[in-house]
DNA sequence: GCCGTTTTCGGCCCGACTGTTTTCAGTCG
């Protein structure tokens, strides 16, 4: 499955959540996760290179990361393991259920896990445990049952669309805005942070909106409910002259929170959710531009908070100018009603105009895909209509394109001939999902080293909460795209968001160009670009990296030189 | 455990909320 950096990270998870167990040292424990999350993000493979260039990584934790390439495990991991049960980690996945709780639930009870949990509350044996009142119980009963109820983190089109109605329905408030790991676009989340600023009424007005299933927790500023879908929304409400900082506290990640609160603290400063204080005295609170710049860094785009090195550069002022959803010029994955899509032709085109682009391909089904029932007859049927639909559209270029249905051994449809007539083909995996490693490698290696193949669509065919990745050597397959100057998608569509982040971050160390492109079926979905443009915006991409930000001329050139490196 | 433009030792981020508690521990973000 992963690189040996995941398998890395999980282990030290792993052990960082067994020490805490054990009550050991919580700067100890901050320093296995940081680490853990330093190395699943470090782009080069372990194995290859060493451990201590990665930051975060001291001399410790490279000894047992090495014994971890060896052997699979290390020493301390084993001991861990040996005297606590994998079921008690699982404990901590119990909301309200921390590392103290756990053990002394295990210690106490010999509860070691969610059952014999439940099981104990069940027969009343955790009343009389210390802090253990009828509510605490209560609340881990509930906890447990949410959590079996609730199920996986949602996709951001699904939380974008509740967040929308969130803010729909408080029309009381001067401000409202996302922050949490929805802002910093991640591809999927756990729930929504919203802030607003507001008449304290707004509170009430929200725990009474018809899509709150019930309320977990409620004060003056804060209150978490769980929606009817299962999802906790955390509304805060925050005085306008603390906004920039409580945005930045909100927005997080934890990781990049703690490293600002630091900042803060070596200068004898004091950061939190409602200003930067000297003292008693604010020095900055009311813009996020301001608290950075106080702090003496750039302002830090949100896909970028994730404490992976983005502090470092904003302090230099040397943050990456990141693609943004206006510098892109077009779509070159989309769909109509000719296949499996829902609009016309023509609708499709009058709203790519009306998106202001550039130039706009059209890439239905190929043969292959049966079920398209997609003939040489229809698509140079199509080919026409676009032709005379051009005329409409003096400003707009249109291209007639094809998405390819790679094979299972890495072969596409259309004969040659046919395939040289459209201006775009993307070529994507639709079937036999299930194959060996070496032969999904093998597979996406081969479409990219066909001179017909122009952009490999959805490259990982994952679907959040459906279908998992594909299995393949990810290495291997970007050096094959950067070698042939084949374009790698990001899907935009939200619930594929494919590629995802981290790897498109690996694919660029290797030289790989990207198009954002929308998969769109119909007319709203032509606006998902702006998901896509938020996994790019977390792999730190700039338009460069990204050929459909491109003049049209310089990405044909790109395209039919098969591969050359282009230059701007 | 990690880390260093006052440091190789002694620091290491902040606040809200809950429940159980007579002043605070645990959890969360």
């Amino acid at each position: 499955m992963a690189r040996a950096n995941d398998e890395v990270a999980e282990a030290l998870r792993e052990y960082a959540d067994l020490f805490a167990l054990e009550g050991g040292d919580a700067f100890r424990v901050r320093s296995y996760q940081r680490a853990a999350k330093a190395i699943a993000g470090y782009p080069e493979d372990l194995r290859a290179g060493h451990a201590r260039d990665v930051p975060g990584v001291g001399s410790a934790i490279a000894a047992k990361v090495e014994e971890f390439l060896g052997r699979g495990s290390f020493r301390q991991l084993d001991e861990l393991r040996a005297r606590i049960p994998e079921g008690v980690r699982r404990l901590m996945g119990v909301p309200s259920l921390g590392p103290k709780t756990a053990l002394s639930l295990y210690r106490e009870l010999g509860v070691d896990s969610v059952e014999s949990l439940s099981l104990a509350i069940d027969e009343g044996r955790l009343r009389g445990l210390p802090g253990m009142g009828p509510r605490t119980v209560e609340n881990l009963r509930l906890g447990i049952e949410r959590r079996r109820q609730a199920g996986e983190r949602i996709h951001l089109g699904v939380a974008d669309h509740l967040a929308e109605k969130v803010a729909e329905s408080l029309p009381g408030a001067e401000r409202v805005a996302v922050a949490g790991s929805a802002r910093r676009m991640c591809e999927t989340v756990g729930g929504l942070e919203v802030l607003a600023v507001g008449p304290a009424e707004l509170m009430s007005v929200f725990t009474a909106q018809s899509y709150v299933a019930e309320i977990l927790s409620a004060g003056d500023a804060e209150t978490s409910v769980r929606t009817v879908q299962g999802l906790q929304v955390d509304l805060r409400l925050v005085p306008a002259e603390s906004w920039g900082a409580a945005l930045i506290h909100f927005t997080g990640d934890a990781g990049h929170d703690a490293r600002l609160r630091e900042l803060a603290a070596e200068r004898g400063w004091r950061l939190s959710e409602h200003g930067l204080f000297d003292g008693d005295g604010r020095i900055a609170s009311r813009s996020e531009e301001e608290v950075y710049a106080a702090l003496g860094m750039q302002w830090v785009p949100p896909p970028l908070r994730e404490d992976r090195g983005e502090i470092e550069a904003a302090l230099r002022g040397e943050l990456p100018a990141l693609v943004e959803l206006e510098d892109l010029r077009g779509d070159l994955h989309t769909h109509t009603d000719l296949t499996d899509g829902i609009a016309s032709l023509e609708d499709m085109v009058a709203a790519a105009a009306a998106r202001g682009y550039s130039y706009f391909a059209v890439t239905d089904h190929a043969p292959d895909l049966a079920m398209q029932r997609m003939t040489l007859e229809k698509a140079l049927a199509q080919r026409e209509r676009l032709a005379r639909l051009q005329e409409d559209f003096p400003g707009m270029r249109l291209l007639h394109g094809t998405e390819l249905n790679i094979g299972p051994d890495g072969s596409v449809d259309w004969p040659q001939e046919v395939l040289e007539g459209f201006d775009v083909r993307v070529a994507s995996v639709h079937s036999h999902f299930a194959q060996s490693r070496d032969q999904m490698t093998r597979r996406l290696v081969a479409a990219c080293e066909n001179p017909g193949v122009h952009v490999i669509g959805h490259p990982t065919t994952r679907k959040i909460g459906r279908r998992p990745m594909v299995d393949a050597d990810w290495q291997a397959v970007f050096r094959a795209a950067a070698r042939t100057g084949t374009v790698l998608e990001i899907d935009s569509y939200p619930d594929r968001a494919d590629l995802p982040s981290d790897l498109v971050r690996l694919a660029r160390r290797h030289g790989v160009k990207f198009s954002i492109d929308s998969d769109a079926h119909a007319v709203p979905h032509l606006a998902y670009p702006r998901f896509g443009v938020g996994i790019a915006q977390r792999a730190a991409l700039t338009p460069d990296d990204v050929v459909n930000t491109w003049p049209l001329d310089r990405l044909l050139a790109f395209l039919d030189g098969g591969g050359a490196p282009s230059r701007p």
